[in-house]
DNA sequence: AATTTTGATGCAAGCGCTTTCATAGACTAG
DNA sequence: CTAGTCTATGAAAGCGCTTGCATCAAAATT
């Protein structure tokens, strides 16, 4: 054989390295590492050569290579309960457009809303060099809050916002949210509400989300009672079963509340399968604002929240955290309530 | 001071390392990676220290640096047009769970349906690591696909399933769904059908669908100018806008055929708008069978597509693929027409 | 013409891990 | 009792990159 140097540049056992590509053009590898990274420092003609190299060996950087030796990643992560449904796709799709604006790079992963899952997707985010988190809600073990902040990675936490906390946070109140639906609810004349929520366990939305409705009622002197609780998991099916199992008991609700626009649409769905007209015999609201409340028949009335805003902030704010910025306190946005076809005065 | 070695282990100026962590238990750094990698061989009493000394100093291995030294990242990539609506998602999800199974990560970008954005994406898969590649549809730049020969990176295409194209493939028959879901129609005695679809340009999947919907034609003795078509891109609103668009020629078609249910439910939710009834006025037909269409009113006939068992199977072969295992040919799943409200007889 | 400044490049030391090979002690078998 | 076999561990060589520092030639300044 010829050399005992690298094998020839035009077989491919081997990926193209940094190394490869400088000893093909001919220089050093710290050249080709500026040529990438700043190549306003290389002269014009070295740069060609660098680039005319790269495309001949097909050469892409190790990522892991770079992240270990210059110390950052420039990614961030997000873990997200669900992807199935899109509850949370336009948010995080404003979140990671706002991201890439400033250079930054995004890794999703989802936890099915299980506490544990979400603690694995945490420390692999971290593993693979996340520098900052986008979580959804306050709720989770606090040795995982421990961890991050040994780590020293800066946290946002949103779709939520709860003045009675002290994390950063972007998002909304669920509670004063909630109670202002409620409000209207009532002002219609209705009086027996149910409410078909996620489990509330871990779940500090969804518990704020009851406490709003709890407090509306307990303003306008409503007992307890009144209130019925059907807890299930996020899903069209499971929005429909549990209408069907309110509506067996004899104290039937004159309104029922999705504790999301998810569980909302298969109550309606359910509803009409059983012959209510929506909203002369009942009414249905949602939570979100997602496309799925526009297209269906009614469409639905719900708490609008703006996704993309929440997403493109929750993007700049993390983004001086990781910088090192102080983030002086939360931000709350606004909802709104968004009247469509399926909210209407409480039947006689 | 005190020695020069690391900082004592009580302060977190920086993060622990499988050194500190060797350190703190009084073993070499070999063994700690063996207690992370295959701790049946270590020592039982040595490995309780080991782990005692890890949660003690918070430690989380470092990704990139263990993909350097064991140069493999049990990581797959997946790049899919869009998150935003829910057509990839069951899929994407099942193909996560079964990776999973067999000890793989995934690694989820998306495009926007944009071919440079992809381009990016892939790379962005590749630099991270990724030791295969799932990509939705044919369709790309030979020069993507000639580059992922290079890096010796597997590549599975899905979504679709095309007899004439030899890469590895799962999917389904898109030129044949379609082709018999236009047959069924015409049984019906429509006459007259529009097309809307996504841009036809870098999309096998959407031409063939079309290709699907000519050859029934065809087969019928039907002219080409009895199909209208309107490109758009996919979206509730844009579907409306399409039908809006379709139905103020003066020739209207009495079906309109969605490039999948996210365009379907557009058109219909402005066909009610514009007064007509469905499907006695008008019939639509979607593809994709997401949850979307079971809800709209009235619900959707639409193309189901086995979303679940596409993903699984394809994280199957994928990662068979890449423990170099030879796929002998793609595999073909079977669509089936969902008949559900929207589809009627042509009328008079 | 002598000196300083500037710009382009190379050298080499790591970044945090895995893994091969060597070693040492504890057992087993002859 | 000695040679051979295991088992548990450590030393050290990279994996592919970035970057501080050194170098050198050319340009700018005196």
């Amino acid at each position: 054989m010829n050399s005992n140097k690298k094998k020839s540049n035009n077989s491919f056992e081997k990926l193209a390295t940094l190394a490869d590509v400088a000893e093909q053009a001919q220089v050093s590898t710290a050249t080709v590492s500026r040529c990438l990274n700043s190549p306003e420092r290389v002269d014009p003609n070295t740069r060609e050569r660098v680039f005319k190299a790269i495309d001949a060996l097909s050469y892409t950087p190790n990522f892991g290579a770079r992240a270990m030796a210059a110390r950052r990643t420039q990614t961030v992560g997000a873990v997200i309960p669900t992807m199935e449904n899109s509850i949370f796709a336009r948010g995080i799709q404003a979140f990671q457009e706002e991201l890439s604006n400033h250079g930054f790079t995004l890794l999703v992963a989802s936890s099915s809303y299980k506490p544990v899952r979400e603690e694995e997707q945490i420390k692999n985010l971290i593993a693979r060099g996340a520098e900052g988190l986008l979580l959804i809600g306050y709720d989770r073990n606090p040795v995982v809050y421990e961890f991050l902040r040994n780590r020293k990675i800066p946290v946002l936490v949103t779709w939520a916002f709860d003045p009675a906390e002290s994390r950063p946070a972007i998002g909304f109140n669920n509670v004063e949210a909630m109670s202002n639906l409620t409000k209207k609810i009532l002002n219609l004349g209705h009086r027996k509400i149910g409410f078909i929520t996620a489990s509330l366990q871990n779940n500090d939305r969804a518990r704020n989300r009851l406490k709003g409705i709890q407090e509306a009622m307990k303003k306008a002197d409503l007992p307890e009672k009144n209130l019925q609780l059907v807890q299930t998991s996020y899903s069209i099916d499971n929005g429909a079963k549990a209408f069907e199992k309110m509506m067996s008991g004899k104290e039937r609700p004159t309104v029922v509340i999705g504790g999301n626009d998810v569980l909302a649409v298969g109550a309606l769905r359910k509803a009409k399968e059983m012959g209510f007209r929506i909203p002369d015999d009942l009414s249905i609201t949602g939570f979100d604002d997602i496309e799925l409340a526009q297209v269906v028949d009614p469409p639905l009335t719900t708490v609008h929240v703006p996704h993309r805003r929440m997403g493109t902030r929750a993007a700049q704010i993390l983004v001086s955290l990781i910088n090192g910025e102080k983030f002086e306190k939360s931000e709350k946005l606004q909802t709104t309530i968004q009247f469509r076809g399926t909210l209407g005065h409480a039947p006689k």
